[in-house]
DNA sequence: CGTAAGTCAAGAGCGGTGCTCACATTTGTT
DNA sequence: AACAAATGTGAGCACCGCTCTTGACTTACG
């Protein structure tokens, strides 16, 4: 559990501020059921305040207002989706570099089926009228992404990280934004596999976000699980990954 | 234009038919804009009314409820970017398979960033308690995917899709999808370019989605263009396609 | 031509939403 | 006990989707 972010450093908390965290807690926890039940556009702050028993317009004492809210769940859904995911790549042999990748797809993906309107308030096109509070969101949004390039950079530090092929160049400006990268996050890894990692990164949601929007017609691919195995290895090729040495070899 | 739907196929259209269709077609251009505006689900069909002098109640008359409105507006977003996309591959030499590749790339991505909020409408998380009528918006929403998997086919039996390398196979399950796909469209690729096919239509779309929706941080990539032409042509060699003659050479 | 059928705009109204405000109540501290 | 802060209440505003009735109008037909 995070700390409240205002708590003073010093002093412990009072009973009333107890009650009040708890209180808040309970609000995020009403307004998360609401949104997995009925979605972002749906949570509506009255239907929280009558399951939590008061008054409508009482839970403007802990809550801002509807965007507070939201971006309170915003927040929430990036935890919990990073929680998962580190788990999962963490539960893999450090060298093991492309069943991470694996791992760290498939945590997605399970997160993001399990889990589709909070999948949809992250990765979704936004909610019009909200605007995210970059200083507040941007940390825990950006806990996949670094998993994978941290990922990815080891690999790559390992030896562990093939050269691509291919056609693709990377041109003069998009070197530029690749440094500034590499240089932000300490990487070593190279403009063409930083590239490709960005690529991998998208085109793992864009497979993910398919799925759980339902792009893919009704029935096309029943053998989802079997889709996106094959889709997770492919992209594990594109970003360089070698696979981890063979079974029983 | 497409030609109504109720139209019965003898009757001229009488003066009050007309004077109807036109209204519907106000009604469509008014959400379209509230649409491009404000988002989906702000969508107001009050505010519909107002723009059209009327009040609230008469547009109910024209459109059944709100609904109704936000798939006709679904309807005509798929294809406005269908017949861009269409246009664009059209543009390109009939042989030029890689060429109509990243034809189709970018069209869809500036159409895309041209009108972000009816491609969130196509594209983004579901409208929640919406379900898009499947028998209305399944030929229009797939005319994307259509031309991309005509492009593919047609590069096959051309002889200019090159067979996969890599770890990644195709399941016993998948399999089965694909053939059913397959015969379906009456294709000829194979599995496993078919399975990268699929891959690299969802990875298209990822890429798009995370910078219209501003996924990726702001400022993160400058070169937003140069991205995207890379991702292009890593796309393109995934999918198989070989780039057309040298230039001069 | 006149009447009946069909069509349409208008307005009231229902229940829902976010949000504000004045007021009452509870609670912790002095 | 008294006070002040925190909290809960209910009314109210403006908006939303949607329904229904009413009256006016257009069209078609006998």
């Amino acid at each position: 559990m995070p700390q409240t972010a205002s708590t003073p450093p010093v002093k412990p908390p009072t009973p009333r501020q107890r009650a009040r965290a708890r209180t808040i807690e309970d609000i995020v926890r009403l307004g998360r059921e609401h949104l997995a039940l009925h979605g972002a556009a749906a949570l509506s702050l009255r239907a929280v305040a009558r399951d939590l028993g008061v008054v409508s317009s009482a839970v403007y004492r802990y809550v801002e207002n509807r965007e507070e809210l939201l971006t309170l769940l915003l927040i929430d859904a990036y935890n919990e989706l990073g929680d998962e995911v580190d788990a999962a790549v963490a539960a893999l042999p450090a060298a093991d570099f492309a069943g991470q990748f694996r791992a760290l797809g498939v945590a997605v993906r399970r997160w993001a089926l399990r889990e589709p309107a909070r999948y949809g308030l992250l990765f979704g096109s936004p909610v019009p009228g909200y605007r995210a509070p970059v200083e507040r969101t941007t940390g825990p949004g950006t806990r996949v992404v670094y998993a994978l390039v941290a990922l990815l950079d080891g690999a790559y530090r390992a030896g562990h990280l093939a050269a691509p092929g291919g056609h693709a160049t990377v041109a003069a400006p998009l070197a530029a934004d690749l440094e500034r990268i590499r240089s932000q996050m300490g990487l070593a890894v190279p403009d063409p596999l930083l590239a490709r990692g960005a690529l991998v990164w998208t085109s793992l949601f864009g497979a993910i976000s398919f799925e759980v929007f339902g792009q893919y017609g009704a029935g096309t691919f029943a053998a989802a699980d079997e889709l996106f195995a094959h889709h997770l290895a492919v992209l594990g090729d594109l970003a360089g990954l070698r696979p981890a040495g063979r079974r029983a070899g």
